[in-house]
DNA sequence: TCACAAATGCCACTGAGTTGCATTTGTATT
DNA sequence: AATACAAATGCAACTCAGTGGCATTTGTGA
């Protein structure tokens, strides 16, 4: 766990450091799962606007801050860092009782047979199961 | 690519053969690749009812008949064949010109590092990259 | 403190997929 | 073949995640 200038990541980022921002990213660097939209409001309360927040997830996913996750439950997750889109660098892990997601790195490397002519540029993996805390 | 009795896939699992289902199994065994509820709306004709196509396409997943596959494209894709749970048994490769998904079969197993008092019951791959025919 | 782009809030919209319900159709039985 | 009944269909209205337009507000650099 390393520490993180707010500050910093806004700077870097060409974003400008508004309220909603900051409580924002304080919820990633605080969870220790991936967030969806909904654990998100909760987590601000319930007066924040939806176009907002989702505007803010599309901004930090572009400048790298956060990672979307698409765990197949029909609503996406976020969560703190970027995505690595090397082969067999990034998976996620899904509690099939609690429906948590969790980042799974170093994972070893799958080796993958695509067919001829096909080029691979990147593999995501989802692992479901059940996870240590149920 | 086996023969396959259509009479004999309604019989085993209970459906009744009624034309739409005729129709879209014929869909499923002639498409090379996964196919959308839009792909198959085209194919069967404009006057396809939505509910009626999404029902039939649940009941014969529910069968094992078709799997439904989500490419992270935020429509489902459903492939002819039982969507096999084994770990490194079946993965997706989504091409990213043309969107199309293909399933690939006998993917080499990918040893996967789960923190210790997790437990993995399957694992989906998306594979993005080009396709042969782009 | 001014000026302006960027961010916000609100509202209406899109698009995938679902549900309730009345009508129709396939099939098993007489 | 006629019947009877469950299953399938068609239609309309709905849910729910996410998006887009636009007027207002706010952060920041000059």
């Amino acid at each position: 766990m390393e520490k993180i200038s707010l500050e910093q990541l806004f700077k870097e980022n060409n974003l400008k450091r508004t309220k909603l921002r900051v409580a924002l990213l304080k919820c990633f660097i605080d969870a220790q799962h991936a967030q969806s939209y909904l654990n998100l409001k909760e987590s601000l309360g319930k007066n924040v606007d939806k176009s907002t927040l989702y505007r803010n997830l599309s901004a930090f996913e572009e400048a790298g801050i956060i990672h979307r996750i698409n765990d197949h439950s029909g609503v996406s997750k976020y969560a703190f860092g970027k995505m690595n889109n090397h082969i067999g660098d990034h998976a996620h892990f899904v509690c099939e009782k609690c429906e948590t997601v969790y980042c799974i790195t170093k994972l070893n490397e799958a080796e993958i047979n695509v067919p001829k002519g096909f080029k691979t540029k990147n593999v995501q993996t989802i692992i479901r199961g059940i996870c240590a805390d149920c």
